[in-house]
DNA sequence: CGATAGTATAAGTCAGCACTTATATTAGAA
DNA sequence: TTCTAATATAAGTGCTGACTTATACTATCG
């Protein structure tokens, strides 16, 4: 599933912020997702699946929890692909100062 | 429309960065994109007005033809969403410099 | 004017996705 | 071991959106 389909739904983008505050458990996520969404637990279950199998985000055990956690390369793909169109609405920088901001580097 | 809703289709996306590159007739976009993606000039068209109502593209005539250029304005938006997330990839900055850098500034 | 080129719209079809309810799985408490 | 809490999966459904073909619109040319 490509990057941008994944964000398409407010419902997973509303989950990557929750995440990118800290780690949440699975039902922490569901609560806050129910009461702003009024979607069922299975629902938010399913989306953490999709955000887990495109690389958005990472588990982890804690007895019967499951623990959440941001993963930024897809998103930092995103913003790659975003550069292009910078040019439109940043100042000029030159390429050095530019990369330095960026903090880009290569990908593993 | 919601960015992310626009943003999905890679056929956008590949016109967004053909517009990207300069403007672009309405013909000369269908044949690039029917030649890479092999669907009709009524699809491309449909796609085109998707990027005009959402505001990704601007339009004027030129006698018969109709020219694109991208507004870049819900790519920003695009961006601004991405911020929050940045410092998951991003070496630290201090305020001022990711603001100098980041070329932010309000939007009318 | 009529013909043609360039483009947009109409109408219909089909697949995929986000949701639901119901159930399975697993961990820890009693 | 049985019960309960936490979470995931299965199966089914309805709606949305990307596509097609066919047609309408508009400008320019002969």
């Amino acid at each position: 599933m490509h990057a941008f389909d994944v964000l398409r739904d407010p419902v997973r983008r509303r989950i990557l912020e929750l995440l990118a505050e800290g780690e949440h458990a699975s039902g922490e996520v569901a609560s806050v997702i129910r009461r702003e969404f009024g979607v069922t637990q299975a629902a938010v279950s399913q989306h953490l699946k999709v955000l887990r199998e495109s690389g958005f985000a990472t588990v982890r055990a804690d007895g019967a929890r499951r623990i959440y956690a941001v993963d930024a390369d897809p998103l930092q793909d995103v913003d790659a692909w975003l550069e292009r169109f910078r040019r439109f609405w940043e100042p000029k920088l030159d390429a050095l100062e530019t990369e330095i901001a960026r903090g880009r580097r290569k990908r593993p």
